[in-house]
DNA sequence: CAACGGCTTCAACATTTCTTCAATATCATA
DNA sequence: TATGATATTGAAGAAATGTTGAAGCCGTTG
């Protein structure tokens, strides 16, 4: 999963990320609302964590921001107040959850698996795709009831195609969000060809269709069949 | 265990926070209800003993706050009042047990083992797991019959592993609900690996099989089987 | 104060995953 | 169809992470 922190205060900001990473997760940040937008404006993520109190103006902007765009990456708010006000504006302008400082970092995760699930899925702690099946607690995914062991990024590259089954998604966008900004982006992504290999065979092996269709010139879909 | 000890009365409070620590549980307190409130914001525990008469207000509203959150935590009221009201009203609000002060340290020590296993099996003093049976009473543990001895470590981690079987759980979040919030959460953890090393030893020298799942890069997940 | 148990640190080693590379295949288009 | 660009694949080295035993530390106990 990508997850953008938008926090100014650096000891927080730090913790979330180093936790969201070691997590599995790809995970950015930036400390004020213009870099935030000016990323967003950039960069595709799975989930925002964003604070309201910012240096440059409050968080709203980037709910305004991601509403106009029609964008749906799901938004937690973090803030330090707990007005209910602002807790019934953010979600009205279409947060998805609302936590208030301090909390725990395991509450904070409980809350963006509950709040990526309720939004891709069906309520379970399952992301169901035909034959493919995903818990996301467990991490673990089955196909045609045969389990399959997936490493990391075949995970996440999993994820991010069924999140986005149906579309096209080139290959540096893939890559990016797979790799975040450590990636030299004259990089040839090369690597990419043997993970994509490993996913598809790894499906296959398992009794499943090969969803991975290549776009050539571009880079891959996952066939929403 | 993790505890959470509000009651604004010093003596009291250091006294069952020593005893409970004591006994071996993480044991952290605070003495008013706002103070109890941000902790639990940030963080979980496995049971509160919550005192109703605080300086900045009653008890009542750190259960209407877990209740509103939908919070699983043990909640045992030790309240000076005596009225059958207040009981009512607390059990109601979602009060696990009720304890009226003076009360002896063993008393409510026997009283949250009694709720923490209530709530969390099967209505016996017992938390069983295939072959592996815990006594939380007596702190003992047996696989197949054969008891084990299990360090204050060892323990914790063998109950937050049972109570999260089938989810993966991140090395750091491991090391954030075992060390509470004084572990420096740059460190590596790597102190974890020889606790992990030794609770697996010991489970699978008494016969038991190897629960204990490495999930490359992530952490570990107790195989619910 | 010596012995002990438990916790942590460390370093060598084992395993898993990631990336690179080169040979081969496929594709778009001139 | 010939050509250059892009994709696929397997193998292998590099990097990251996990495992293990031993040793040191530190507070407790007798």
């Amino acid at each position: 999963m990508k997850i953008l922190v938008v926090e100014d205060e650096r000891g927080l900001r730090e913790n979330i990320t180093t936790y969201f990473s070691e997590e599995g997760n790809i995970c950015e940040s930036c400390c004020d609302l213009a870099t935030a937008i000016a990323k967003l404006s950039i960069y595709h993520y799975d989930c925002i964590l964003l604070d309201i109190g910012l240096p440059d103006g409050d968080g709203f902007a980037v709910l305004e921001y991601l509403k106009l765009n029609r964008r749906d990456e799901v938004v937690i708010i973090i803030s330090a107040r707990n007005s209910l006000d602002d807790k019934i504006r953010g979600l009205n302008i279409g947060a998805d959850d609302y936590l208030t400082k301090p909390f725990h970092l395991a509450e904070l995760k409980a809350r963006v698996i509950a709040v990526y699930r309720r939004k891709a899925a069906n309520g379970k702690n399952l992301l169901v795709f035909n034959e493919i099946i995903i818990d996301l607690h467990g991490r673990t995914v089955t196909v045609n009831d045969t389990p399959i062991v997936l490493t990391r990024k075949e995970y996440d590259m999993l994820l991010y195609f069924i999140a986005n089954k149906g579309k096209v998604i080139a290959k540096n966008a893939l890559a990016e969000h797979l790799w975040g900004d450590e990636i030299d982006m004259h990089n040839n992504f090369d690597f990419i060809y043997t993970h994509i290999k490993n996913l598809r065979k790894k499906i296959i092996d398992a009794g499943g269709k090969d969803y991975l269709e290549s776009v050539y010139g571009i880079g891959y879909k996952f066939k929403a069949i």
